[in-house]
DNA sequence: TGTATATTTCGTTAATTTACGAAATGATAT
DNA sequence: ATATCATTTCGTAAATTAACGAAATATACA
């Protein structure tokens, strides 16, 4: 396992932002594609994915394309331990804070046909 | 357990400066004052005592005054359990690194009176 | 009382990060 | 091919963070 600090802060820096830790919290109860992510986080689709691109780069999740939509989920086979470690007590840590429930609750309602093209 | 977003964020932005990370991993070998840190990471003793006061608000290390020093070590009893969580894994994570070893091996050498005075 | 030493606070500058919209890329459907 | 939709990349502006030195605090000691 690589542990430079410099290797740990990056992992950190992915986890410092509020939008997303929401993502990840999201991406825990469903996959879900770029478009959707927005709806809920309400920002520009380029912020977004330059969000899901630090996450994936970090290995905390994983992309896969289905036509011209990208699915995110959680990456099941994490490169190292302090991912899987940092997933699974991320689980406990935020649970029950009032925006992480209502963005899964946003997120059971959403259908990608509907958010998405207009 | 408090467990906004907002609160993690913090916490993850903590860690997220490869300085705090070193100043961290330090205070896990042996208590330190300000100026004992400062002459290891070769930084502005203004900017380590910043540091020192993020990672202080944060719940990962406190201060004890020693006449005209103050010593830092490592919180001995954390205000909850996702700081004692990060803190044993970081004794996993970041071992191996050269920078790392480096530093621990310049703290068992550094006397206070040595390198602060001057 | 002054002087020296250690640390913190403050103001400022430089660097980094976040956000946006526009343009580029990739895929689907007409 | 052309048009459309989803996403990424790029350039840029705004916000945040890290660094410094100078000034302010606090403690020890002469």
């Amino acid at each position: 396992m690589i542990t430079s600090v410099k290797d740990n802060t990056r992992l950190f820096k992915a986890l410092s932002d509020s939008n997303r830790l929401r993502i990840l919290k999201m991406l825990q109860s469903k996959s879900l594609c770029v478009c959707e992510i927005t709806s809920v986080l309400d920002l520009a689709t380029s912020t977004v994915s330059k969000h899901l691109s630090i996450l994936r780069d970090a290995g905390f999740i994983i992309e896969e394309k289905d036509g011209k939509w990208v699915n995110y989920m959680i990456n099941p086979l994490p490169p190292d331990q302090r991912i899987s470690s940092i997933l699974s007590t991320l689980d406990f840590w935020i649970s029950n804070d009032n925006l992480i429930i209502s963005d899964k609750q946003k997120i059971q309602k959403v259908d990608r046909n509907e958010v998405c093209g207009r």
